[in-house]
DNA sequence: GTCTATACATCGATAGAC
DNA sequence: GTCTATCGATGTATAGAC
């Protein structure tokens, strides 16, 4: 597509710190461009706008989180090891990349479209991995008799629901519940195990 | 406290209104005096800053929603009571106010600092609705074999990001899974008759 | 208390030299 | 491609009349 310059990516790694620690409003040019160790007007030579360089920045941060997401969800026949690896392979994923829960969250307070639109696109560029094909696969475990009656959806929502809660209310929980870290290895992995257990035993037919 | 004066009302409905359209940067002085059917001067004469006014119906919006949920949470000792009327009362008033989803959203995805001060205050102003005694009770149940041994932080964080999810990802579910209203009447009852039957069998004994 | 007018700062974007 | 300098627009906050 593009050849990418060196001060290019200099531009965005400052771009993309920037706007996740302050949002797109909240975010200056002048800013951007010191962190850069470069001038405002080089931001607007490669970038023209502040809203185009916005765009590139989360397209791609979002792109590259869900693209990695989905190459990691193991491809099993059995409904226990999908549900199992689908959870360890999501939470194992937001823990590594904490910033683009917030980088989300802020995008989808300020209505979400961009949002929406990247993750529209990086589903239809998957054939085996997407939403529907998930549901597909819960839909015949029932049928299979291997899980009890259940709507999929809903059970898809539930899983997702449960796994990322804890990265979007962290500052929250860590405040609420004083000793609780949620980054830390053991917490992480203990939420893992009880969110399995819950939905195995609740999916039981 | 302080006179509620018919001018004050105006700028905190049009203040409301503004910065959880535009959130807290995004939101113009300007626009707010003009929604409100004043000017710019008057704002600052009631609080001072804008900083200030963020603050005044950010806390007033949070604490509204926080105080009426836990009012609504059935005081019973079943604890399959508890739990179905939880999730039940959690959702409906989500449902009800899916305004202050996007304000808290924005508000994280900003730190949440501010959130954090708000939902500690009322917290501590409630003697028998916190987390922690949600999490005796919980421990109780356990101990006295109603439900399985479990962890009843996690079974806590588990309940409220099921729950919390779909109006979280409002925008993105409903463009994914089209046919899907979040906000609908079947759509809602659905969610939380799956929800607790996943919970409560997840958790059987 | 409420208004108009304006000060003062800041930001995005551009012009033009090198 | 990269820089300095600056424009034009907009925003918060205030001064001062009524």
């Amino acid at each position: 597509m593009e050849y990418n310059t060196e001060t290019e990516k200099k531009i965005l790694a400052a771009a993309t710190e920037v706007f996740i620690q302050k949002g797109k409003d909240g975010a200056r040019m002048d800013e951007i461009a010191r962190k850069a160790g470069l001038n405002k007007a080089l931001l607007h030579y490669y970038f023209r706008s502040k809203e185009r360089l916005y765009s590139h920045v989360f397209s791609s941060e979002v792109r590259c989180f869900f693209h990695a997401f989905l190459d990691s969800i193991p491809i099993s026949e059995n409904i226990e090891n999908f549900l199992h690896g689908f959870i360890g392979n999501y939470i194992e994923h937001l823990r590594k990349n904490p910033r683009i829960i917030r980088f989300i969250l802020w995008e989808i307070g300020h209505g979400g479209q961009m949002f929406v639109e990247v993750v529209s696109e990086v589903f239809s560029e998957s054939e085996s991995k997407t939403p529907h094909s998930f549901i597909k696969k819960i839909e015949q475990a029932v049928q299979e008799k291997k899980i009890r009656p259940l709507d999929p959806l809903h059970l898809l929502l539930s899983m997702i629901g449960m796994s990322i809660f804890v990265f979007i209310a962290q500052p929250l929980v860590e405040s609420i519940f004083s000793g609780v870290q949620v980054t830390d290895s053991a917490f992480i992995e203990k939420r893992k195990d009880e969110i399995f257990q819950l939905i195995w035993q609740g999916v039981h037919p």
